[in-house]
DNA sequence: AGCCATAGTTACGTAAAAGTCAATTTTCGA
DNA sequence: TCGAAAATTGACTTTTACGTAACTATGGCT
């Protein structure tokens, strides 16, 4: 595994912007270190990257992409603040299972619309 | 089953605004009657608001939405049509199954989490 | 007739999430 | 060491999905 990826290299990796990747880090998502000025990714970075987009093609916002990747984090040493982000996973879990839900549905409805068209199709005498 | 529901009666049941279903309805995505000049929603444009904000929550953009929604209309006559509908629905599905795998790993991510933080807290000797 | 609630249209405003452009550096291979 | 390629910052622009305001119309109640 490397030690460090350029901004390009996720960029062409990921099919996103150097602007889109700097966006994030100005948004506290990510924390690549410096070599001078320059940008150097960690796998643990990349690794982000790839979490950050798994939460967009969620549709969640920077802002709840950032209290997911906050869970992701060590766990702190204080009991309340553990208590808090127990909490907190727990509530998102949630929110993941019902967008399933909205998935399962959204298949079994495209199912039926689906055989209505093949249905439709064999009417008009077209071999599936 | 009622034959008619008001603008205000639909923002109240999915807690949105009338100016979200006004957009919605400039946007295409629904057609409710008129009685003059007044919206008059059916059963059927209910359950497409539905459907719409069920998109919305899986984080579908409008376009999206009214593709996937053009989808669920009557199939047409056409041949060509048909089957490009079919592959169309194809295709979203395709998206859909990979939110469900992006939302799979997110919680199995979380699940590690919460673990971690969970061994944290009996370290700390906190009773679970 | 007067009033309130509900509905409508038009038009401008805005927050989020980048895209784009310009003007510098910085890096790095020949 | 030099020059192209790659990176940086900063500012301005754009798109999406509505919010908000201002004003008009309609229908029921008293």
């Amino acid at each position: 595994m490397r030690e460090f990826y350029t901004i390009t290299e996720l960029t062409r990796e990921f099919g996103i912007s150097t602007r889109t990747l700097r966006f994030y880090e100005d948004e506290g998502l990510i924390s690549p270190v410096r070599r001078g000025r320059t940008r150097l990714f960690r796998p643990a970075d990349r690794h982000l990257v790839k979490q950050i987009l798994r939460g967009k093609r969620l549709g969640f916002s920077i802002a709840e992409i950032r209290e997911i990747v906050q869970m992701y984090r060590d766990p702190p040493g204080e009991v309340g603040q553990l208590k808090q982000i127990i909490a907190k996973i727990e509530e998102k879990r949630d929110e993941l299972r019902q967008k399933r839900r909205d998935i399962e549905d959204t298949i079994a409805e495209l199912n039926a619309s689906e055989e209505g068209c093949v249905e439709r199709l064999a009417e008009l005498g077209v071999k599936g």
